[in-house]
DNA sequence: AAACCATGTTAGAAAACCTCACACATTTGT
DNA sequence: ACAAATGTGTGAGGTTTTCTAACATGGTTT
């Protein structure tokens, strides 16, 4: 049901390559997981892996760290962003739900 | 111009996590290499680097030869189909460059 | 029977990654 | 003003991951 999410957000990618990809330093990189704007997978043998998503994201915050912009201040912005985002999504959903009742099927296997 | 390809073709996934995701196991992994059924790119340090494609390669393989299918007749199939695709693509470019000869600016700056 | 196929396994070495700690130049908060 | 916090570099020591090469093996071809 619904999309079944893709390429851009599965965590398959080791630090090296974020770095290369990025540009940033594993020390970078890493700081940025501890102040929390990150957030790998580990592998069984504790290795970070992200995703593309991830990657685009280190980006951003690199480009608002260079413009003066603290961790803090930017750990606020995501989680006010992610915030409005849930109430979209709620909101999304209950839409979603009234068609149900009206039109969708009713206990019926799903295709 | 066209389109700037995107996640699913970048090489990124190292072989450890190319293993979780197929279920294959590295020797496998490689075998198909040395069979040419497959080209990871490297890291600087020789490390091999492969893509989402790659990994839906990959299983197609697997499956081929779980069918009795050897690797030689693999490669085959995948050269076959290759070559059939390339003159697909060359059809389509002359259609294009028709189209470009009647319709498209010509020197133009391309906006 | 000899050669080839597909895979496992082992060994040793190199590359990649991990955490922790110290250093340091800049901010920021009181 | 000064103590605390920020952001990043660097180095040490240790573990995980990857690499190549080789030998082994049970099935297939030729």
């Amino acid at each position: 049901m619904a999309n079944d999410f893709s390429y851009k957000d599965k965590k398959v990618i080791t630090i090296g390559i974020v770095r290369d990809l990025t540009g940033l330093s594993e020390r970078q990189i890493r700081y940025y997981e501890e102040r929390k704007l990150i957030f790998p997978e580990r592998s069984s043998g504790g290795s970070r892996k992200y995703s593309f998503a991830d990657v685009e994201l280190l980006v951003e915050i690199a480009n608002k760290i260079e413009d003066g912009v603290q961790t803090h201040e930017i750990r606020k912005e995501m989680l006010r962003a992610q915030k409005k985002q849930n109430q979209d999504d709620v909101r999304r959903k209950m839409i979603q739900g009234q068609l149900n009742a009206q039109f969708g099927l009713r206990k019926g296997p799903s295709s």
